[in-house]
DNA sequence: CGCTTGACACCGT
DNA sequence: AACGGTGCCAAGC
């Protein structure tokens, strides 16, 4: 189990409907490198597997996803975090705190 | 082996 | 409140 797969196990396992932070995946794995954990989601080889979209920064921002990648597949993903319950305004979740899945 | 690069976070202006 | 510098850790080159 390398770094990255830990990342992607952890990512699997936030329940449908919340969300998580890249701190959090960090702390979660003894660790402060919640830098990598970006990485590892910005490979994210498990595309539809891993719910990258619902990592999200400290402020409860959709950090890269919406407005600096252009992939059009991450607009269907906040679509698709609606769908689930977590409403995303401007990029950003209501109720982030409330949704916030810790480990 | 060492320098650079990030989907970040924290703290000081 | 917004911005910028610094620290963090793993990967790539």
């Amino acid at each position: 189990m390398n770094f990255y797969d830990e990342v992607y196990e952890l990512c699997k396992k936030i329940p449908k409907g919340k969300v998580s932070t890249y701190k959090e995946i960090g702390k979660a794995m003894n660790s402060r490198a919640y830098r990598a954990v970006g990485q590892a989601l910005r490979n994210n080889p498990y595309a539809p597997i891993v719910p990258c979209h619902r990592v999200l920064n400290s402020k409860g921002e959709l950090y890269g996803f919406n407005g600096k990648m252009n992939n059009k597949n991450l607009k269907d993903k906040e679509k698709l975090l609606l769908k689930e319950g977590v409403k995303v305004k401007n990029n950003k979740v209501i109720d982030f705190e409330k949704k916030l899945f810790k480990f």
